[in-house]
DNA sequence: ACGATATGTTAATTTAAGTTAACATAAAAG
DNA sequence: CTTTTATGTTAACTTAAATTAACATATCGT
């Protein structure tokens, strides 16, 4: 993406590590799976140079791309539960330490009623 | 990221439905840490205004950036397990059902770990 | 009520993500 | 050995992702 966030450009160990994770892993199931990079990259409805990017862990590719990887091998169930609020237990002390506050509301602008 | 890519403009429902539940679970995050979209946006190393596509399931926004905001809010553990090989169960049957073949190698591509 | 903070919205700008095409090389299949 | 398939590499091109700035509106604290 233009004008490359920071982020992107030098991502910390830890975000350059579940990159290259989720690349190789991407990589192992489509060679399992017996298929092609052409093959796989039309059903996700992408070029085979953008799962080839994918495979690398590239940090700027859109997150739709790497999903639907996920999606097109029967792998993206395993996304569910990331950040699931109900498992943050550190988000859930912080939460219980405070005040009992859910989240706040803005009017909704669009008002079809 | 232009010349936008189908999975991007129209995502099949699973993935818009993971897509959005990741937004979901990071502004409940940020939330319980009491963070801004400044403050965690900052932290990440993007602008508030991609934090708010990311807490909105934008699917063309860079992974990096949705990555970054786990990691900021100590989540990107989250994301080990995602597509591990050794819990493809079906990937696994796959492989065992044909011969036993390791990843392919390409003579320049050295892969060493 | 007021002021401070948080978020929504728009516009202008930059620049690289993703596409296609063409050709190269490496493994596999025959 | 030859053909076919899979992947690497480059170039030209289109267009929207991400940034900044400015202002609007909503929410919170006092």
């Amino acid at each position: 993406m233009p004008r490359v966030s920071k982020i992107s450009k030098s991502p910390p160990a830890a975000v350059e590590d579940i990159l290259n994770r989720l690349g190789r892993n991407i990589r192992t199931a489509r060679l399992r799976r017996k298929l092609s990079r052409e093959e796989l990259a039309e059903r996700v409805g992408i070029s085979r140079y953008v799962l080839a990017d994918i495979e690398k862990g590239k940090p700027t590719t859109a997150i739709a791309a790497y999903l639907g990887a996920l999606w097109a091998l029967g792998l993206i169930q395993d996304m569910r539960e990331v950040a699931d609020p109900d498992r943050d237990e550190e988000g859930k002390i912080l939460e219980r330490a405070r005040s009992p506050k859910t989240a706040p509301k803005r009017k909704t602008l669009d008002d079809d009623f």
